[in-house]
DNA sequence: GTCTATACCGGGATAGAC
DNA sequence: GTCTATCCCGGTATAGAC
């Protein structure tokens, strides 16, 4: 599952090039979608930093929306990895509060220090055209059932407070997440610091 | 302290003219950017919401970057009236669950249905020219301000898990709730479930 | 106070030389 | 595989008639 099943936006078959330059090209996407946004980065721009002429792109992409897709899923699928092999090791350790801060570590820690993959979807996602929001939701969603699985396995243990509706609570969790990237500076912060101050809120609540 | 006091954006000293015409104006543009996005809203297409053409609109302001810093700043003065409101009334309580549930709740009614101008601010914020952000930054601090005194109280009278970082945990529940935004339909869900729900976590914690 | 017309710019995208 | 040149469109903003 690369970049397959891409629906409505036509990605090229498969492209027997350069797959170096077709990298810087993607790099340079996401780290100007991340800071900027959809609409304000233009194809210019991109190569630019890219190191070449717009038109050169064209050689490579046939379009910003196949540009910004591969960016969008790529982001998806790196915290996907991530959050998926610290769940795989820390649920050996059958400890609910284990397994949920240890994935909730990962997934902070890829979307504001690894990936600007990761940070351009989650700012942009809500900026692109209607048709690659479709075709960017199928990988969205496996996401978004491997925390279901997470959560499900935890209260299955019972170790779960039991009146917690569990699909809130991952909209509330991923939600609260991805809102750390308006204002959390990794140059300046803490990400492990960051993580624990929100578990603790999260796992013990607020109230004395 | 409505409009006043907006540095860098020249907003043409006072409107002698028509407010009823701005606030169309206004509230197209609110309406637009909340969906769309800052970029992706064109002159035309608010002008042609608000019932006139795009030149029509140079009358009343003088570029879109006047237009969003004030649908911006209005978003966050609404939300501060309503949460103001809800712990001027809550306070006499002494309950600290009390004020927090009856503030966040104002906040979530605000920004899901009550106004575009909130849901505008937290949507395109980031996306805006930095000059406009700059300018909009203060009113949004006062906010958060209000926010800081409300857990402050909650604190001082020992009603708080003295662990907590106030700070943090402001970032967190603000950021928490603004992301509803990215999913919850007012027409479909009420408002009311979500915020006690989040506030059931919020207060008592996610394990048993 | 709103209109039409238009200037000006920068965007995405294509064609063809190299 | 990258370049230059160019097309076409739609954006913001202005000028001047009405």
């Amino acid at each position: 599952m690369k970049g397959s099943l891409l629906p409505s936006i036509q990605t090229s078959k498969k492209r027997p090039t350069a797959p170096e330059t077709r990298q810087r090209i993607l790099d340079a996407a996401a780290h100007l979608f991340k800071d900027a946004g959809y609409a304000a980065v233009s194809l210019r721009g991109i190569a630019d930093m890219a190191g070449m002429k717009a038109g050169s792109v064209y050689y490579h992409f046939k379009s910003k929306e196949e540009i910004v897709l591969e960016v969008l899923n790529t982001g998806i699928e790196r915290v996907h990895d991530a959050v998926q092999s610290s769940y795989d090791d820390a649920r050996e350790s059958r400890s609910g509060s284990r397994i949920i801060s240890e994935c909730v570590k990962a997934h902070l820690n890829t979307l504001l220090a690894h990936s600007d993959y990761t940070s351009a979807n989650v700012r942009i996602y809500g900026q692109v055209p209607q048709t690659v929001q479709l075709d960017a939701k199928i990988v969205r969603r496996k996401y978004e059932s491997l925390w279901d699985e997470i959560l499900g396995s935890v209260k299955a243990a019972g170790q779960l407070n039991e009146t917690v509706d569990l699909r809130l609570f991952r909209l509330m969790l991923i939600g609260s997440l991805n809102a750390t990237l308006e204002w959390f500076d990794p140059e300046h912060g803490n990400v492990e610091e960051l993580a624990n101050g929100y578990l603790e809120i999260l796992l013990n609540g607020l109230m004395e």
